[in-house]
DNA sequence: CGGGGGCCTTGATCCAGGTCAACCGGACGT
DNA sequence: ACGTCCGGTTGACCTGGATCAAGGCCCCCG
């Protein structure tokens, strides 16, 4: 039901040419924190991986040989129960770091949503690095915390919200997690199905249709293209978000 | 609706006692990075706080002025919605640190649900420490990756489980969650309402009630005292927490 | 240019869990 | 001893969102 697809073997390979110093994503990511003087480090250690959209990453339950960091694209993590109940922990986009909470193995799956590269390093190597870089370290605990506070509003949203709040949570929360498409304000690009969106909201697809529909024709929002839309009344939007009576 | 308690100025004190040495909870906290010879370091900066059941720490939008580690007892952390809506963030017990996600403003309320010592840092001393106290940064480190981890598996639950699954997933993880109280195997204490189960599972307390009948009268569970259980069929209750058929 | 397969939308119906309400029992204060 | 309060349990009913089903649109491919 849902594709394995392998990572071709050929499509990862060791850079050393000073590619960190290029990188869009770097202002973005955790390696912000590593000076300019010793990017050769990070170099010597990073692969550059492409992917097409549907390719894995890796899936839950694998050895936890890497971490990466997302420099294009976007990126879905997600779990299954036996049954095929899916959820989708996050969506993640240039700038974010993947492996803060994998030890033995990966707690959960990973896969492209579009066409997407992603840095790649050997976990070990990557230690070892925070071992001599501790900036690098302390910017791997600050992002942590913040990902640790995103996921308690999560919980929020999940445990607390109805429907229409949380796709108004999302709607809202969604363009700023991608630093490379900043685009105008209130512009939202939805590289994800309405699917996705569902097993990351805790709804089905259908609900998050009708919801959108809602929204739509409440005039808080606007169809721009299919998986773009503007949102029209920011504050009325959050303040439904929020719960706001 | 929920009472806001102030912390008595009295009832908390610098110490330099050297009480570090003898805290039990010290091996379950972060506090196990730092050496024994170094104790007296944190000693210095720590404060011993003593909680009535129901008093607060701090609230949602305080400046973050402290960080803490739980001692002994529980703590609940949670959060609002504008209509009363209440959602349980977490249930922490000695060894858990208080203060990961934590920036200008806490993002959540907590308080003591029973009789609680808390052990508290302030938090530009705390950071100094861990700036000159690297094992201690690494242990943050890797307790933020646990949380984060937990709070995955949190999400899936709220997101995808049935009321009959979260509520075996809450009694065979709690438990754990307590290492101060681990007594015999399978003995579950809920020091607890059935509301804050409620608000911590995305259910009403009345679910979390019937539920709770459900599972004595199938047999997985018995009921020793009032919020006190023993889990008589782990495995089956291990199955129905993770969706297995 | 025609056919097929995703993805999306919309409608009709169903049901797990929410809501409202009654009652029970232990802990407490007087 | 008694009343009150708070937490828990149980029952009856309701509803938001799930499920089941039918098309529609668009894109790609032959």
């Amino acid at each position: 039901m849902f594709e394995l697809n392998k990572l071709p073997a050929d499509c990862a390979q060791r850079r050393g040419g000073g590619g960190c110093a290029y990188c869009r994503a770097r202002p973005f990511s955790v390696c912000a924190s590593v000076p300019d003087a010793d990017l050769h480090r990070l170099d010597a250690l990073a692969e550059t991986v492409v992917l097409a959209a549907g390719q894995a990453l890796f899936h839950e339950g694998d050895p936890a040989g890497h971490v990466f960091n997302v420099t294009s694209g976007s990126v879905r993590t997600y779990r299954l129960l036996a049954d095929g109940r899916r959820h989708i922990a996050g969506f993640l986009f240039a700038g974010d770091f993947i492996g803060l909470g994998v030890g033995e193995t990966y707690g959960l799956s990973a896969e492209a949503i579009e066409a997407t590269t992603v840095c790649r390093f050997r976990a070990s190597e990557y230690r070892a690095l925070m071992a001599e870089r501790r900036e690098l370290e302390a910017a791997l605990l600050a992002r942590a915390g913040d990902e640790l506070a995103a996921a308690q509003r999560q919980m929020l949203l999940l445990a607390r919200k109805t429907a229409l709040e949380r796709v108004a949570s999302f709607l809202l929360d969604l363009p700023a997690a991608d630093p490379l498409r900043p685009g105008p304000a209130g512009i939202v690009r939805l590289p994800m199905t309405r699917s996705e969106m569902a097993d990351y909201l805790g709804l089905t697809l259908e609900t998050v249709s009708r919801t959108l529909t809602r929204l739509k024709r409440s005039g808080l929002v606007r169809q721009l293209a299919l998986n773009e839309l503007r949102v029209e009344k920011p504050d009325a939007l959050r303040a439904l978000a929020d719960g706001g009576a």
